[in-house]
DNA sequence: GATGGTACATAACAAACGTTTGGTACGGAG
DNA sequence: CTCCGTACCAAACGTTTGTTATGTACCATC
């Protein structure tokens, strides 16, 4: 079930995730469809925790690694490095369009934001403890800045994957954490 | 016409946009739009060009400075600042879930980020010069971060208004340009 | 004044969608 | 054995979609 979801999400995104789609791909029949998930909104939202389950299945492993080189790890995790998470995001970004119309989705949205940006945050203060970070930034502020950062890549590496290769996206984190290293300096030089 | 389709964008999205919506937001028949438009896909190449017009009729405007605080001013023309800039954002969000299932229209997402880089480009170029960003650091490189935060910002002020206020935006837009101006230390701090 | 192309409206079309209905198979409870 | 709820299927319904067909004003040209 969640399988045959998860094919019809991948190819097609949620905008095109139709029930005669999810009953073809897993061999049955609308009306089966209909029993489980009594009204479309149902499917959308069970298509939804299925996406979700697969991203924290990829996401929430285990990292030996605490403050910035813990930020980075999960932050590498969600750009478009492999064909599958190339799948992920183009499915979430497909989701965003469905959820910018539907208020209910748009509050799941928000809600996971603030899920990613709880997880990469403790990772912040660790970074902040360590000395990784010098003071004078705010803990929040560099966490947005990271997730920005990061889904702004995503975006373009989406739709220019030679211009954003694997090693380039990579790059360009790992030159954004570098300047978090450097201590914020109000004034211009010279 | 171009303001009715706008009209539809703005209340619907790409997805949602339909030939009868377009039609009734013009007080005309579905037949008129045929007669212009021979098929579906010409009504979205024409809707497509009429965000691009108004993106860049909101964006192409001169700016007095130069360097880092052209950059500044040109990035925060995208941001969410204001009602229809948030309309704006959410076209363009729609329109990544329309693209991404649309080879032809992926193509011309992919040209239009090439634009847009290449519009901040010279005024990265002069911050270099200026001496504003220290040297050490690739040109493309750092106008793609700065889509790039750009775009994930939009995206998360987009999902959480509350969260992420215009001042908000403007701010960690500020902090990130701040974060340029310090010099790229490749070694941490002891 | 006849002719023809442009600019529409009206209406119908097939396809795809979510939903509903009627029916079948089956497995446990009495 | 009977009964009944669960788990489905097949088919149809009404709506919405893009598309097409037919008709009619209008305006310019000859």
């Amino acid at each position: 079930m969640s399988e045959a979801v998860w094919r019809v999400l991948a190819e097609r995104g949620f905008g095109q995730l139709t029930l005669r789609a999810v009953a073809a791909a897993m061999g049955a029949s609308t009306g089966m469809l209909t029993h489980y998930f009594p009204a479309k909104r149902d499917l959308v939202r069970y298509a939804h925790s299925v996406a979700e389950e697969r991203t924290l299945a990829t996401l929430y492993r285990d990292i030996d690694v605490t403050g910035l080189a813990a930020l980075r790890a999960y932050l590498l995790d969600v750009l478009a490095l492999t064909p599958e998470a190339v799948a992920m995001n183009r499915v979430w970004v497909s989701f965003w369009d469905a959820a910018i119309g539907d208020p209910e989705l748009a509050a799941t949205e928000t809600a996971r934001y603030e899920r990613w940006r709880a997880k990469l945050r403790p990772h912040v203060v660790a970074a902040f403890d360590k000395g990784e970070i010098p003071p004078g930034r705010n803990v929040d502020d560099v966490v947005a800045s990271a997730a920005a950062l990061t889904h702004g890549l995503v975006v373009q590496a989406l739709f220019d994957p030679d211009r954003f290769p694997p090693d380039r996206q990579i790059q360009l984190i790992d030159d954004y954490l570098r300047t978090l290293t450097c201590p914020s300096t109000t004034e211009s030089p010279t």
